[in-house]
DNA sequence: GAGGCCATGTAATGAGTTACATGATTAT
DNA sequence: ATAATCATGTAACTCATTACATGGCCTC
Protein backbone atom coordinates (compact mmCIF):
# COMPACT_ATOMS: atom_id res chain seq x y z
CA UNK A 1 0.00 0.00 0.00
CA UNK A 2 3.31 2.30 0.74
CA UNK A 3 4.41 2.16 -2.75
CA UNK A 4 1.47 4.08 -4.14
CA UNK A 5 2.17 6.92 -1.93
CA UNK A 6 6.19 7.08 -3.03
CA UNK A 7 5.18 6.89 -6.99
CA UNK A 8 2.61 9.87 -5.77
CA UNK A 9 5.39 11.55 -4.00
CA UNK A 10 8.04 11.13 -6.47
CA UNK A 11 5.67 12.48 -8.80
CA UNK A 12 4.97 15.28 -7.00
CA UNK A 13 8.32 16.49 -6.63
CA UNK A 14 9.00 15.91 -10.36
CA UNK A 15 7.09 14.24 -13.09
CA UNK A 16 8.61 11.40 -14.39
CA UNK A 17 8.45 8.10 -16.57
CA UNK A 18 8.10 4.77 -15.04
CA UNK A 19 11.68 4.24 -16.34
CA UNK A 20 12.93 7.66 -14.27
CA UNK A 21 10.95 6.26 -11.13
CA UNK A 22 12.58 2.66 -11.31
CA UNK A 23 16.25 4.65 -11.80
CA UNK A 24 15.12 6.68 -8.80
CA UNK A 25 14.10 3.82 -6.51
CA UNK A 26 17.72 2.18 -7.29
CA UNK A 27 19.67 4.43 -5.63
CA UNK A 28 19.45 7.41 -2.96
CA UNK A 29 15.57 6.96 -1.34
CA UNK A 30 15.79 2.89 -2.12
CA UNK A 31 18.75 2.14 0.36
CA UNK A 32 16.82 3.77 3.27
CA UNK A 33 12.61 4.37 2.62
CA UNK A 34 11.35 2.05 -0.43
CA UNK A 35 12.04 0.30 -3.15
CA UNK A 36 10.40 -1.41 -6.23
CA UNK A 37 11.35 -2.88 -9.67
CA UNK A 38 9.97 -1.69 -13.30
CA UNK A 39 7.89 -5.13 -12.82
CA UNK A 40 5.47 -3.64 -10.14
CA UNK A 41 5.99 0.25 -10.74
CA UNK A 42 4.40 -0.33 -14.25
CA UNK A 43 0.78 -2.00 -13.70
CA UNK A 44 0.68 0.77 -10.07
CA UNK A 45 1.00 3.82 -12.76
CA UNK A 46 -1.61 2.02 -14.85
CA UNK A 47 -3.66 1.27 -11.55
CA UNK A 48 -3.03 5.41 -10.45
CA UNK A 49 -4.08 6.53 -13.70
CA UNK A 50 -7.25 4.11 -14.03
CA UNK A 51 -8.13 5.68 -10.17
CA UNK A 52 -7.80 9.29 -11.88
CA UNK A 53 -4.74 10.24 -9.01
CA UNK A 54 -1.82 11.14 -11.98
CA UNK A 55 -2.16 11.57 -15.65
CA UNK A 56 -0.01 11.44 -18.65
CA UNK A 57 1.72 15.10 -19.33
CA UNK A 58 3.94 14.13 -21.41
CA UNK A 59 4.99 11.08 -24.77
CA UNK A 60 8.58 11.46 -25.62
CA UNK A 61 10.57 8.74 -28.06
CA UNK A 62 10.07 4.91 -27.40
CA UNK A 63 6.70 5.25 -25.80
CA UNK A 64 8.26 6.91 -23.06
CA UNK A 65 5.08 8.25 -20.93
CA UNK A 66 5.53 11.05 -18.19
CA UNK A 67 3.35 11.24 -15.45
CA UNK A 68 2.55 13.81 -13.32
CA UNK A 69 -0.10 13.81 -9.94
CA UNK A 70 -3.59 15.21 -10.75
CA UNK A 71 -5.50 17.12 -7.50
CA UNK A 72 -6.99 14.13 -6.85
CA UNK A 73 -3.95 12.30 -6.23
CA UNK A 74 -2.18 15.32 -4.11
CA UNK A 75 -4.76 15.44 -2.40
CA UNK A 76 -4.18 11.85 -1.46
CA UNK A 77 -0.69 12.53 -0.69
CA UNK A 78 -1.76 15.04 1.98
CA UNK A 79 -3.70 12.88 3.82
CA UNK A 80 -1.83 9.84 4.01
CA UNK A 81 1.49 12.29 4.44
CA UNK A 82 -1.10 13.68 8.01
CA UNK A 83 -2.71 10.76 8.66
CA UNK A 84 -1.04 8.76 11.72
CA UNK A 85 1.92 6.27 10.55
CA UNK A 86 1.44 2.95 11.27
CA UNK A 87 4.91 1.97 13.08
CA UNK A 88 6.68 -1.45 13.74
CA UNK A 89 6.59 -3.37 9.86
CA UNK A 90 10.85 -2.22 8.91
CA UNK A 91 12.55 -4.71 6.37
CA UNK A 92 16.44 -3.59 6.67
CA UNK A 93 18.66 -6.89 5.92
CA UNK A 94 21.82 -4.60 6.71
CA UNK A 95 20.63 -4.14 9.94
CA UNK A 96 19.28 -7.92 10.59
CA UNK A 97 22.86 -9.16 9.95
CA UNK A 98 24.08 -6.83 12.54
CA UNK A 99 21.36 -7.82 15.41
CA UNK A 100 22.62 -11.41 14.56
CA UNK A 101 25.89 -10.59 14.58
CA UNK A 102 26.25 -12.73 18.24
CA UNK A 103 26.12 -15.54 16.80
CA UNK A 104 29.49 -15.24 15.38
CA UNK A 105 32.75 -15.82 17.09
CA UNK A 106 33.65 -12.48 18.43
CA UNK A 107 37.06 -11.89 15.94
CA UNK A 108 34.35 -12.72 13.14
CA UNK A 109 32.05 -10.17 14.57
CA UNK A 110 34.90 -7.74 15.18
CA UNK A 111 35.69 -8.31 10.97
CA UNK A 112 31.97 -7.96 10.41
CA UNK A 113 32.03 -4.55 12.18
CA UNK A 114 35.22 -3.13 10.25
CA UNK A 115 33.51 -3.86 7.33
CA UNK A 116 30.10 -1.82 8.06
CA UNK A 117 32.17 0.55 9.89
CA UNK A 118 33.96 1.27 6.03
CA UNK A 119 31.04 1.10 4.32
CA UNK A 120 29.34 3.73 6.65
CA UNK A 121 32.28 6.15 6.45
CA UNK A 122 32.14 5.80 2.89
CA UNK A 123 28.39 6.01 2.18
CA UNK A 124 28.46 9.28 4.03
CA UNK A 125 31.35 11.25 2.56
CA UNK A 126 29.23 10.64 -0.99
CA UNK A 127 26.12 11.69 0.67
CA UNK A 128 27.92 15.10 2.13
CA UNK A 129 29.72 15.54 -1.56
CA UNK A 130 26.03 14.95 -3.04
CA UNK A 131 24.57 16.89 -0.27
CA UNK A 132 27.31 20.02 -1.52
CA UNK A 133 25.76 19.32 -5.17
CA UNK A 134 22.25 19.80 -3.98
CA UNK A 135 22.75 23.10 -2.50
CA UNK A 136 24.77 24.29 -5.16
CA UNK A 137 22.41 23.79 -7.52
CA UNK A 138 19.08 25.10 -5.85
CA UNK A 139 20.85 28.14 -5.01
CA UNK A 140 21.01 29.04 -1.36
CA UNK A 141 18.77 26.84 0.15
CA UNK A 142 19.21 23.23 1.75
CA UNK A 143 15.43 22.21 2.36
CA UNK A 144 14.75 20.78 -1.15
CA UNK A 145 13.90 17.49 -0.88
CA UNK A 146 17.21 16.29 -2.40
CA UNK A 147 18.41 18.05 0.41
CA UNK A 148 16.62 16.73 2.97
CA UNK A 149 17.11 13.27 1.88
CA UNK A 150 20.76 13.39 2.01
CA UNK A 151 21.05 14.85 5.03
CA UNK A 152 18.80 11.96 6.46
CA UNK A 153 21.45 9.71 4.89
CA UNK A 154 24.30 10.98 6.40
CA UNK A 155 22.87 11.40 9.76
CA UNK A 156 22.31 7.78 9.69
CA UNK A 157 25.29 6.22 8.45
CA UNK A 158 27.16 8.17 11.08
CA UNK A 159 25.04 7.04 13.46
CA UNK A 160 25.73 3.74 11.89
CA UNK A 161 29.84 4.26 11.90
CA UNK A 162 29.30 5.75 15.67
CA UNK A 163 27.04 2.58 16.55
CA UNK A 164 29.49 0.15 14.90
CA UNK A 165 32.42 2.08 16.75
CA UNK A 166 31.26 1.44 20.04
CA UNK A 167 30.01 -1.90 19.15
CA UNK A 168 33.92 -3.40 18.18
CA UNK A 169 34.51 -2.35 21.62
CA UNK A 170 32.00 -3.80 23.51
CA UNK A 171 32.02 -7.30 22.19
CA UNK A 172 36.40 -7.16 22.38
CA UNK A 173 35.40 -6.15 26.25
CA UNK A 174 32.86 -9.01 26.42
CA UNK A 175 34.10 -11.91 27.49
CA UNK A 176 30.26 -13.87 27.33
CA UNK A 177 30.15 -12.84 23.86
CA UNK A 178 28.92 -15.67 21.48
CA UNK A 179 27.72 -17.37 24.18
CA UNK A 180 29.42 -20.59 22.40
CA UNK A 181 29.80 -23.25 24.70
CA UNK B 1 14.25 -15.44 1.90
CA UNK B 2 15.75 -13.22 4.99
CA UNK B 3 13.01 -14.28 7.55
CA UNK B 4 14.64 -18.36 8.11
CA UNK B 5 17.77 -16.18 8.93
CA UNK B 6 15.77 -13.75 11.38
CA UNK B 7 14.50 -17.18 12.60
CA UNK B 8 17.82 -18.80 13.51
CA UNK B 9 19.68 -16.36 14.61
CA UNK B 10 16.51 -15.61 16.87
CA UNK B 11 16.61 -18.90 18.15
CA UNK B 12 20.24 -18.93 18.38
CA UNK B 13 20.03 -16.53 21.05
CA UNK B 14 17.67 -17.78 22.86
CA UNK B 15 15.23 -20.90 22.07
CA UNK B 16 11.76 -20.15 21.75
CA UNK B 17 8.11 -21.26 20.25
CA UNK B 18 6.62 -19.97 17.40
CA UNK B 19 4.23 -17.86 19.91
CA UNK B 20 7.26 -16.00 21.58
CA UNK B 21 9.44 -15.55 17.97
CA UNK B 22 5.83 -13.76 16.78
CA UNK B 23 6.39 -11.73 20.45
CA UNK B 24 9.88 -10.57 19.64
CA UNK B 25 9.16 -9.64 15.99
CA UNK B 26 6.31 -7.07 17.27
CA UNK B 27 8.92 -4.80 19.41
CA UNK B 28 12.29 -4.55 19.07
CA UNK B 29 13.38 -6.19 16.20
CA UNK B 30 10.37 -5.29 14.38
CA UNK B 31 11.53 -1.83 14.39
CA UNK B 32 13.76 -1.45 12.51
CA UNK B 33 15.32 -5.21 11.39
CA UNK B 34 12.80 -7.51 10.39
CA UNK B 35 9.08 -8.05 10.88
CA UNK B 36 6.74 -11.17 10.50
CA UNK B 37 3.21 -12.31 11.41
CA UNK B 38 2.40 -15.63 13.26
CA UNK B 39 0.89 -17.15 10.05
CA UNK B 40 4.23 -16.87 8.15
CA UNK B 41 6.29 -17.88 11.16
CA UNK B 42 4.53 -20.94 11.79
CA UNK B 43 4.96 -22.64 8.09
CA UNK B 44 8.66 -21.27 8.35
CA UNK B 45 9.31 -23.44 11.21
CA UNK B 46 7.71 -26.29 9.36
CA UNK B 47 10.02 -25.66 6.71
CA UNK B 48 13.33 -25.39 8.70
CA UNK B 49 12.74 -28.31 10.79
CA UNK B 50 12.05 -30.35 7.26
CA UNK B 51 15.24 -29.44 6.35
CA UNK B 52 17.07 -29.86 9.66
CA UNK B 53 18.15 -26.60 9.98
CA UNK B 54 15.78 -26.28 13.96
CA UNK B 55 14.54 -28.63 15.99
CA UNK B 56 11.89 -29.39 19.13
CA UNK B 57 13.97 -29.01 22.25
CA UNK B 58 10.57 -29.46 24.74
CA UNK B 59 7.22 -29.20 24.50
CA UNK B 60 5.07 -27.89 26.96
CA UNK B 61 1.12 -26.68 27.67
CA UNK B 62 -1.05 -26.05 24.59
CA UNK B 63 0.57 -27.52 22.31
CA UNK B 64 3.96 -25.11 23.12
CA UNK B 65 6.93 -26.37 21.15
CA UNK B 66 10.19 -24.86 21.71
CA UNK B 67 12.30 -25.03 19.03
CA UNK B 68 16.42 -24.61 18.61
CA UNK B 69 19.17 -24.49 15.59
CA UNK B 70 20.60 -27.65 14.82
CA UNK B 71 24.52 -27.76 14.34
CA UNK B 72 23.50 -27.47 10.47
CA UNK B 73 21.36 -24.54 11.04
CA UNK B 74 24.07 -22.84 12.87
CA UNK B 75 26.30 -23.73 9.91
CA UNK B 76 23.80 -21.91 7.90
CA UNK B 77 23.34 -19.23 9.69
CA UNK B 78 26.94 -18.41 9.81
CA UNK B 79 27.04 -18.73 6.24
CA UNK B 80 24.67 -16.17 5.67
CA UNK B 81 26.32 -13.47 8.46
CA UNK B 82 30.12 -13.87 6.84
CA UNK B 83 28.60 -13.77 2.98
CA UNK B 84 28.48 -10.65 1.29
CA UNK B 85 25.34 -8.79 2.37
CA UNK B 86 22.91 -7.27 -0.65
CA UNK B 87 22.50 -3.80 -0.27
CA UNK B 88 19.52 -1.98 -1.08
CA UNK B 89 15.75 -2.97 -0.88
CA UNK B 90 15.39 -1.27 2.28
CA UNK B 91 11.22 -0.78 3.28
CA UNK B 92 10.79 1.79 5.72
CA UNK B 93 7.59 3.49 5.77
CA UNK B 94 7.86 5.77 8.68
CA UNK B 95 10.86 6.93 6.77
CA UNK B 96 9.67 7.07 3.23
CA UNK B 97 7.20 9.55 4.57
CA UNK B 98 9.81 11.86 6.16
CA UNK B 99 11.51 11.72 2.30
CA UNK B 100 7.98 12.74 0.92
CA UNK B 101 7.65 16.18 3.08
CA UNK B 102 8.26 18.52 0.80
CA UNK B 103 4.51 17.84 -0.46
CA UNK B 104 3.76 19.40 2.56
CA UNK B 105 2.74 23.07 3.16
CA UNK B 106 5.69 24.62 5.22
CA UNK B 107 3.63 24.61 8.41
CA UNK B 108 2.34 21.40 8.12
CA UNK B 109 5.72 19.67 7.44
CA UNK B 110 7.14 21.89 10.44
CA UNK B 111 4.20 20.26 12.67
CA UNK B 112 5.17 16.98 11.05
CA UNK B 113 8.55 16.99 12.10
CA UNK B 114 7.87 18.18 15.90
CA UNK B 115 6.17 15.08 16.36
CA UNK B 116 8.76 12.78 14.49
CA UNK B 117 11.36 14.69 16.74
CA UNK B 118 9.19 13.92 20.33
CA UNK B 119 8.69 10.51 19.29
CA UNK B 120 12.34 9.71 18.30
CA UNK B 121 13.49 11.68 21.93
CA UNK B 122 10.89 9.34 23.55
CA UNK B 123 11.97 6.18 21.61
CA UNK B 124 15.74 6.93 22.60
CA UNK B 125 15.16 7.73 26.67
CA UNK B 126 13.27 3.98 26.37
CA UNK B 127 16.06 2.34 24.92
CA UNK B 128 18.51 3.78 27.00
CA UNK B 129 16.38 2.53 29.78
CA UNK B 130 16.56 -0.66 28.23
CA UNK B 131 19.92 -0.75 28.03
CA UNK B 132 20.46 0.27 31.33
CA UNK B 133 18.62 -2.91 32.68
CA UNK B 134 20.36 -5.36 29.92
CA UNK B 135 23.77 -4.05 31.46
CA UNK B 136 22.53 -4.59 35.15
CA UNK B 137 21.28 -7.69 34.48
CA UNK B 138 24.27 -9.28 32.50
CA UNK B 139 26.70 -8.12 34.96
CA UNK B 140 28.98 -5.61 33.81
CA UNK B 141 29.77 -6.17 30.15
CA UNK B 142 26.95 -4.86 27.29
CA UNK B 143 28.25 -5.90 24.15
CA UNK B 144 25.78 -9.06 24.68
CA UNK B 145 22.95 -9.32 22.01
CA UNK B 146 20.09 -7.19 23.90
CA UNK B 147 22.83 -4.62 24.22
CA UNK B 148 23.99 -4.46 21.09
CA UNK B 149 20.49 -4.10 19.47
CA UNK B 150 19.44 -1.51 22.37
CA UNK B 151 22.39 0.68 21.47
CA UNK B 152 22.05 0.39 17.61
CA UNK B 153 18.13 1.87 18.40
CA UNK B 154 19.27 4.62 20.75
CA UNK B 155 22.09 5.73 18.11
CA UNK B 156 19.41 5.73 15.30
CA UNK B 157 16.43 7.34 17.03
CA UNK B 158 19.02 10.01 17.84
CA UNK B 159 20.36 10.55 14.46
CA UNK B 160 16.24 10.77 13.41
CA UNK B 161 16.24 13.85 16.35
CA UNK B 162 19.07 15.65 15.13
CA UNK B 163 17.82 15.41 10.84
CA UNK B 164 14.39 16.61 12.25
CA UNK B 165 15.66 18.91 14.02
CA UNK B 166 17.96 20.83 11.17
CA UNK B 167 15.72 19.66 8.84
CA UNK B 168 12.79 22.17 10.97
CA UNK B 169 15.14 24.90 10.47
CA UNK B 170 15.98 24.46 6.90
CA UNK B 171 12.77 24.74 6.12
CA UNK B 172 11.49 27.28 7.65
CA UNK B 173 14.70 29.14 6.36
CA UNK B 174 13.51 27.83 2.35
CA UNK B 175 11.43 30.06 0.88
CA UNK B 176 11.62 27.42 -2.53
CA UNK B 177 10.52 24.95 -0.25
CA UNK B 178 7.13 22.96 -0.99
CA UNK B 179 7.48 24.59 -4.67
CA UNK B 180 3.75 25.14 -4.66
CA UNK B 181 2.54 27.50 -7.25
C1' DG C 1 -17.84 -20.75 34.35
C1' DA C 2 -16.36 -16.73 31.95
C1' DG C 3 -13.01 -13.87 30.06
C1' DG C 4 -8.40 -13.28 28.75
C1' DC C 5 -4.30 -14.76 27.10
C1' DC C 6 -1.38 -18.60 25.31
C1' DA C 7 -0.61 -21.26 21.41
C1' DT C 8 -0.96 -23.16 16.87
C1' DG C 9 -2.51 -23.62 12.53
C1' DT C 10 -4.82 -22.73 7.42
C1' DA C 11 -6.99 -19.99 3.44
C1' DA C 12 -7.52 -16.17 0.62
C1' DT C 13 -5.58 -12.22 -0.97
C1' DG C 14 -2.20 -8.80 -1.91
C1' DA C 15 2.65 -7.18 -2.48
C1' DG C 16 7.10 -7.91 -4.51
C1' DT C 17 10.89 -10.46 -7.30
C1' DT C 18 12.75 -12.92 -11.13
C1' DA C 19 12.50 -14.09 -15.55
C1' DC C 20 10.68 -13.56 -20.07
C1' DA C 21 9.84 -10.60 -24.01
C1' DT C 22 10.02 -6.81 -27.26
C1' DG C 23 11.34 -2.81 -29.62
C1' DA C 24 13.14 2.24 -30.34
C1' DT C 25 16.93 5.50 -30.04
C1' DT C 26 21.56 7.04 -29.53
C1' DA C 27 26.43 6.99 -29.57
C1' DT C 28 30.55 5.00 -31.59
C1' DA D 1 26.16 -1.78 -38.23
C1' DT D 2 26.44 -2.77 -33.58
C1' DA D 3 26.40 -2.22 -28.85
C1' DA D 4 24.55 0.22 -25.00
C1' DT D 5 20.92 2.21 -22.96
C1' DC D 6 16.15 3.77 -22.94
C1' DA D 7 11.64 2.27 -22.33
C1' DT D 8 7.64 -0.57 -21.54
C1' DG D 9 5.20 -4.42 -20.61
C1' DT D 10 3.60 -9.57 -18.91
C1' DA D 11 3.93 -14.24 -16.50
C1' DA D 12 5.26 -17.23 -12.95
C1' DC D 13 6.57 -17.51 -8.63
C1' DT D 14 7.62 -16.39 -3.81
C1' DC D 15 6.96 -13.60 0.21
C1' DA D 16 3.81 -11.34 3.48
C1' DT D 17 -0.76 -9.72 5.48
C1' DT D 18 -5.43 -10.26 6.84
C1' DA D 19 -8.93 -13.05 8.08
C1' DC D 20 -10.67 -17.40 9.57
C1' DA D 21 -10.55 -21.19 12.89
C1' DT D 22 -9.73 -23.92 16.96
C1' DG D 23 -8.67 -25.19 21.49
C1' DG D 24 -6.03 -25.37 26.07
C1' DC D 25 -4.75 -23.16 30.37
C1' DC D 26 -5.15 -19.77 34.13
C1' DT D 27 -7.22 -16.38 37.06
C1' DC D 28 -11.06 -14.45 39.24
Amino acid sequence: MSLRFALLGLLDVQPSSGYDLTQRFARGIGSYAWSAKHSQIYPELRKLTDEGLIEITETGARGRKTYAPTPAGREELRGWLLGKPNAGGARNEFVLRLFLLSSLEPEEAVAVLDGTLRFAREQEALLEQEFAAAVAEAGVPSGSSPGLAARYGIHSYRALAEWADWARAAIAGDPTFGHRR
